[in-house]
DNA sequence: CGTGTGATTGACGCCTGTCAACGTCTGTGG
DNA sequence: CCACAGACGTTGACAGGCGTCAATCACACG
């Protein structure tokens, strides 16, 4: 299922052209980082790790698209993140040093770098600026979190879906079409508002049918903004 | 409505009997921090900082409770934490540099050591150690956030309400009577649980049918721990 | 004793989840 | 090329959970 990928990434690469925690490294740091870290090709469909296994390291995504969601009752699945180019995943556990608290999966054919647990270690211990920025990206991440559990338990699911989409919209943007360029099917779209699957059905008709949305299969293309953010009660 | 406190507690004082992220720091560092520090006394109902406001940095918790919410749609609120002795509040807005995500208020006459966002800074930047612990609680609390996220989304009220029942049992503990320690208004709980007030309150009257609980007023014993786990589908 | 806050209870109805049936599309194998 | 299986999408029916509103009760406090 796994191959191994034509093409590995050079760290440089990715520390030039995005804002990555990594860009905190010196030149040698990364060097070694370059040699420490190993490079995959998945397969959309794809595990990347589960939740409840041991964290042996975290994953620096080059290409691609990764979603983590966590396995509740009777195997429902709650979307956490969809992971894309330059985010990385499973840091979290690495460094509170528990199981995966999520399973990866790939969403779109990505490569993947493999970074081992004890080089990220090494490196907050080395590199001040470095974990410091780490720090500051789980508190941002907290923060975010605790917005979405204050969504989650106050607003109903068409307020959660318009903001969904409109949060798709923003960290995927649109094709050239205007579609949004990440496509999910109905039940992922359901994992990661929280509802069920007819749920999100039915809401996605009901904004077709007042013309906030267009459906073209799964791909979706917003045409009401301004509806759409009073509808999700955005700031 | 804010006194200041007849004591002010020494930091040594709290680094020694707790796990306290500060218990990483050098004796100097220590001293420092003691006197950069300042203490109040806050009563019951007080505000130690507002949702909103800019973070000049974050409290700890030498006595007392702290409730921290947020504020959703149409003044609904939402319970994040209640936090206790040895608990730092707002350090998270302090280090992403956020404004106050939260509402913080006095829940227990509380004692609350102020430490300015430069004094926090400055420790993360000298001490690694202590960046590091920093580092890996934020990253429990962000595990502990998506648990509850995942929570919210999939589970019933009962199965909530059950949950909030044991986490409070387990982190307040109980008192001679064998009632949890905290006390709570209906309402209050409801903010936890993410339900109405309403709907806490007829459950908590089933669990009493079932025996599952004992209600005195606001105080409440848990009778069935046992039934009360599988409610909550506790892992 | 009036006032106010919190707790309860009942009525009501909408939101949502669940179940079932059916349509659509795609890839596979004969 | 066609039949078929399987995954996904859609729709309808239905009921139960849960939120909302309103009335009443309990209790503390000035």
């Amino acid at each position: 299922m796994i191959k191994q990928k034509p093409k590995i990434p050079s760290c440089n690469e990715c520390v030039s052209d995005m804002s990555s925690l990594f860009r905190h490294l010196t030149n040698e740091q990364l060097e070694t980082l370059n040699y420490d870290k190993s490079c995959q090709f998945y397969h959309r469909g794809d595990y990347v790790f589960h939740e409840g296994n041991r964290a042996t390291g975290c994953y620096c995504i080059y290409s691609g698209v990764v979603k983590l969601y966590k396995t509740g009752i009777e195997g429902k699945k709650q979307i956490i993140i969809l992971a894309k180019k330059g985010d990385i995943i499973g840091y979290r556990s690495v460094i509170a040093a528990e199981p995966f608290c999520t399973t990866a999966q790939v969403h779109e054919d990505a490569s993947l770098c493999f970074i081992p647990s004890d080089v990220i270690h090494k490196l907050i211990q080395q590199n001040h600026a470095f974990s410091l920025a780490m720090l500051k990206l789980v508190c941002k991440e907290l923060g975010e979190a605790n917005n979405i559990i204050t969504d989650i338990a106050q607003k109903t699911v068409k307020e959660r879906l318009a903001e969904a989409l409109l949060v798709l919209q923003s960290s995927f943007g649109n094709d050239t079409d205007g579609f949004l360029r990440i496509t999910l099917t109905r039940e992922e779209l359901s994992n990661i508002v929280g509802t069920a699957t007819e749920s999100v059905i039915r809401q996605l008709s009901d904004f077709k049918s007042d013309r906030l949305i267009e459906l073209c299969g799964r791909k979706i293309k917003l045409l009401n903004i301004k509806q759409l953010e009073r509808y999700a009660n955005m700031p």
